[in-house]
DNA sequence: GAGAATATAGACAACATACTCACATTTTCC
DNA sequence: GGAAAATGTGAGTATGTTGTCTATATTCTC
């Protein structure tokens, strides 16, 4: 009896042994990214990414089945970059305003290396399929975060998940618009955005 | 026989005269949108637009020289649309959370029609050509009536172009993120991001 | 109503892209 | 050293997309 799991979708064809096919399977994916932050979904072909990878369009179907599985690869490598850098700026207590410096901070690391390519994954790339669940682990996770920061600046206890939600939200929006501006290291901005957390976690609630 | 292949490249091929053209037309840039919306710009594929438009591919190509003009008109259409009812909410003297409320709804009210029209606009469509103009203008007239608000509420004189940016990516974000999640009539996140709003603006410069 | 102007339809050519396959090259391991 | 496994190659195939062309249908002018 066949115990054909359901789909192999977002696993790897061929499982690689040697050093030289991890580094090809690491350059695919660094392509990847690559290619995808510059060139958006639409300019994403398997062409072009072997292309830039230095290999064959064949040695990329060895290791990813399909398009998709490449995406979601590249997916799931961006999504642990940022999470680990945002878990790290937002542990132990601090005051409020540290707290927002370095969640800035943390941000625009994270962004800092493919500008475009968190957005592009949000947005454009497609969502069929298994990468629905990774996604939603992600956003999960990710809004975790900002859920713990909130419970513990705020006064107030309503509504905590709203205000996380706006919260990240926000600077997912300035983070982004900054990205695309090629603004990332403006430190003006920087600090308005630091300001807007805090004046939106610490006044939130008190406007009558 | 003078074989007169004179093709000038402007925005429409050929110029509708009678009214079943036009109302063809009219239908090829909703179904654009509606495509442009639901399945973005990789899924924007012209055939699929004259098929929900109910048209033939011949009577859109008659009309639109290439795929881009399409897009451009339904960008500037889309675009007139959102600064319209921006202009309206934010005119005349209110406070400050009045401002706020007339602000958000407005930009909900923008966004329902088509979701996620307006980021796959702003993000995925290609940028290249003739275009340019037409996005710098709209940003440009967009972030006036942030940078007119902010000086109009603000107590520093300072840096209220960077302010204006970051609450204009901030709200946007917001309400990105909302309609993506089918969130942008939740009565509780319209509120919060109200209060981001009046917080942000108010408070902005008083942090030591 | 006749003929000209305008509008629509859909087959088709030219091209781009995802993915395959038969074979070449490198590495492992005895 | 050499067989076998692992890895790499790139022209080739199937499919889909843009944009053209010509035949047909509808509306306008007289």
């Amino acid at each position: 009896m066949s115990t054909r799991i359901a789909k192999p979708r977002s696993r790897m064809r061929k499982q690689p042994r040697q050093a030289r096919s991890r580094a090809t399977v690491e350059a695919i994916i660094e392509a990847g990214a690559h290619v995808l932050s510059t060139l958006g979904w639409a300019g994403f072909t398997t062409n072009k990414v072997a292309d830039a990878a230095g290999v064959s369009i064949g040695s990329l179907y060895q290791y990813f089945p399909d398009k998709l599985s490449l995406v979601e690869a590249i997916r799931r490598r961006h999504f642990d970059q940022v999470l680990s850098v945002i878990a790290e700026s937002a542990e132990d207590d601090k005051p409020l305003k540290r707290f927002a410096q370095e969640l800035v901070r943390g941000m625009i690391d994270a962004h800092s290396i493919h500008p475009t390519l968190h957005q592009v994954l949000l947005d454009e790339a497609p969502g069929d399929r298994g990468s629905r669940a990774a996604h939603a682990s992600f956003q999960s996770r990710y809004l975790d975060h900002y859920t713990a920061a909130v419970a513990q600046y705020r006064k107030r206890r309503k509504d905590n998940e709203t205000v996380a939600r706006v919260l990240s939200s926000a600077v997912e929006g300035v983070i982004h618009n900054a990205a695309r501006r090629d603004m990332l290291d403006t430190p003006e901005l920087q600090k308005q955005l630091v300001e807007l957390i805090c004046a939106y976690v610490s006044g939130s609630g008190r406007s009558a």
